[in-house]
This record gives structure tokens, sequence and C-alpha cells, in this order.
DNA sequence: GTCCTAAGTGGTACTGAGTACCATAACGGA
DNA sequence: TCCGTTATGGTACTCAGTACCACTTAGGAC
């Protein structure tokens, strides 16, 4: 009857994105103050007001809040990435990934602000590196899958998606952390790697 | 006085190599019986017959007891990329690079019995894979810190040995976990990402 | 509204990793 | 033989992560 009911976001569903939604606010909050080790999974409930054992029902791990954004993300470009059409060659699927990842990383350095904390997180802390590049390894996966549903065959099919995660390391190691320069050079990789063995 | 006296391996240090042996063949024992997750700090320190404690001071952390011959390996492998003479052009740089990262890997799966059961370790534990990958990242980094060392200009420094860790990513894929048909499959991603970009 | 079921919550209690500390044992040199 | 350094193993602690349980509440049927 009300124009709310219709609209319906079913207030059950509201009040578990809004529980989320704490959790991940404090976490990144007392993260922020203490930073990630300091900080137990005990300090996020109480802040945002739920039981420990709530925090686990969101989240598999500590580690996963630090990623909770970036995972909706990703889920999202994968889609996209399905999405794309389908490669002629070699060289056109090694481009057309060049383009998808300058892209993704683009988007991924829009919120200046954010890009920033969570890479000094990460190179505050090892294991939430490793996580990362967990994080990473599957998106390469799934475009290596989409690739080869699409015809690439193997090995490229793999391969050209894990050429990008290389060109994306470097472009990370060459820049630095500044999110500005980031997508530059990761240009300047691809073009390192595609001028490599061209004579 | 005795002839053990003077070939001197002072007893102190034999006392801890075979402490560190005996907790190494343990955890593996108790590895390959029960799974990684399924053995605990305290059933491998009592195999090994040393306190928790101890564990702890020859090992960071229970992961790294899975690592802890691959760690003595690659650090034997960067001292030796190191003495490479330096390389005169790029295609000159990832051409070195291919020639040791196939060498290195013909090492690493020498002893089949033991690579096989090190990626059926990281294969179940997701936790594992992630240290690996921190450990690849690792050589990685040393490559091309020698690399750069030896006049080999950024981003090439950087971008060579990641994409030979793409190389070899994709190789582990492809081949699956078979010791023996990783080398081959190694060449053919080299082969493949020199062809993908000369026309 | 009333009732019912399923979903969600938070508490308690447990295991196990990792750390700090300490008292003791034993190597190795004088 | 004595002494300082090094290694050991025990105790006790914190905290992540899991299992379980009793309680509440959304939302549908009537």
């Amino acid at each position: 009857m009300l124009p709310a009911m219709s609209i319906r976001p079913p207030l059950r569903q509201r009040k578990r994105q809004r529980a989320r939604d704490q959790i991940v606010a404090a976490a990144f909050e007392l993260f922020a103050e203490r930073g990630f080790a300091e900080v137990t999974v005990a300090d996020i409930a109480e802040r945002a007001e739920v039981g420990r054992t709530t925090f686990f029902r969101y989240f598999g791990d500590k580690q996963e809040v630090v990623f909770s954004e970036e995972q909706t993300l990703m889920d999202d470009w994968v889609a996209r990435h399905r999405a794309l059409p389908p490669a002629e060659t070699l060289d056109d699927a090694l481009a057309q990934t060049r383009e998808f990842t300058v892209a993704l990383v683009r988007e991924m350095t829009a919120d200046a602000e954010h890009f920033l904390q969570h890479e000094r997180l990460l190179a505050a802390n090892p294991e939430l590196n490793d996580r990362a590049m967990r994080k990473y390894q599957r998106l390469v996966e799934a475009m290596s899958d989409n690739l080869r549903a699409k015809g690439t065959p193997e090995p490229a099919a793999t391969l050209v998606p894990q050429l990008a995660l290389a060109c994306y390391r470097t472009a990370r190691h060459v820049a630095g952390p500044d999110p500005a320069a980031l997508p530059a050079a990761l240009e300047d990789a691809f073009e390192q790697l595609i001028g490599l063995s061209r004579r």
C-alpha cells in the first residue's frame, strides 16, 4: 500500500546491510587509529554494536573485512569481462586484456583516499598482502575462464591474464602507492611488454 | 685431539641441525597422515621430541615449516642469479631470465615425490598457497634487484622477472601438478610470450 | 491482529596459534 | 673446574575462529 512497501527492500535485508556497513565502518576506523594487528575482532564488534559472533557471520575472518568493498567490485568486473566480445587473434586478446585492466585499475584508484588507506594496510601487514594476491589470482583465473570459453586456446588463455597481473605488479612497484600515477605506469608496463620481443 | 674435533662442526650446531631436521621430518609425516589443518604444533613438537616452545624458536609459524627446504634452495638460487653476467639488451634479459627460471624449476621438480607432496599441501590449504605466492614474489623481487644492479632500466628490471612468474603460474596451471610435465610447459609458456607480440 | 516458521542475534565455552617470561640444563672457552 | 652464553621446555596469557544454544524478530498464512 505505502509506496515504501511497493519499492520493497525487504526490511530484513535492510537491517542486514546496515549491520554489515556498521562493521566495515567500525573496522576501518579502528584500523586507521591503531593498525590492523592491534585491533581485535571483539573491538570491531563492540564499536559496530554487534556481538562478536555476528562479525564472523558476515566475514569469514578478520582479513576479509579489509577486502569487503574490493570483493563486490571484482564480481562486477568479472561479469563485465565475460560480456566482452571474443578475441580473434592472440594480439587481439592481449590488447583487449590490456584495455580491460587499465579500466579496472582506473576504477580501483578512483577513490584515491580509500585506495591509499588500503595500500597502507597491505604494506604494513604481510598476511593482508598475501590475501590480496589471492584475490588477484582469483580475478586472473576468472578472466582465463572467460577467454577459454570464448575460444582462446591454451596456453594463451591462461598466460594473457597472468601477463596483465605481471604488468600491474610492475606498475605498482615502479609508481609506488600513488593512485594518480598508477594508470600511466600500467600503460607503460604494457608498452614494454609488447615491445619486448618485437624486433 | 680426536679427528672429530679438528673437522669441527661445533657440536652445538650439530644438535641444532638435528633438532630442526627432526621437526621438519615429524611435521611432514603428520601432514601426510592427517593433512595440514588437522595437525597441531603440539603434535609436531611431541613427535619431534622437543617442546612446543622450541618449535617456534626454529620456525616463525606453523606454515614456515612447509617451506623450510624451499627456503634454502631459494637463497642458493638468488646467489646464483646475482652471479649472472649483465644482459646487454632487453631481449637478452628475458632470454637469460627464461633460462634461469627453467633451470630453477628443473631443480625444484627433481625430487618428484617431495614436489608432489608439497603441491598437494598447497592445493588443499589456501593459506599455504598464499604463503607460497609470497615466497615467489620475494624471489622475483630479488631477481629484479639483481637486474637493476646490473644496469637493466625500469620498468624492464621489474617487469621481466614478473613475466617469468606469469609463465611459471601458467605452466603450473596448464600442466597440472605433474613435475615431469612442468619444464616443457614452462618452455611453452615462454615461447608463447615471446611469440605474442611478434608479427 | 494471532500464530508459526525461518532467519538472525549474541552469549558461553572450547581448541589451537602465537607470545612473554622464567627457571634450568648444557655447550664451549678460560 | 668454573663461568657466561646459548638453548631448552614449562607455565600462563591473548586472541582468532568454531560449535552450540537459547532467545528474538521478520514476514507470511489465516
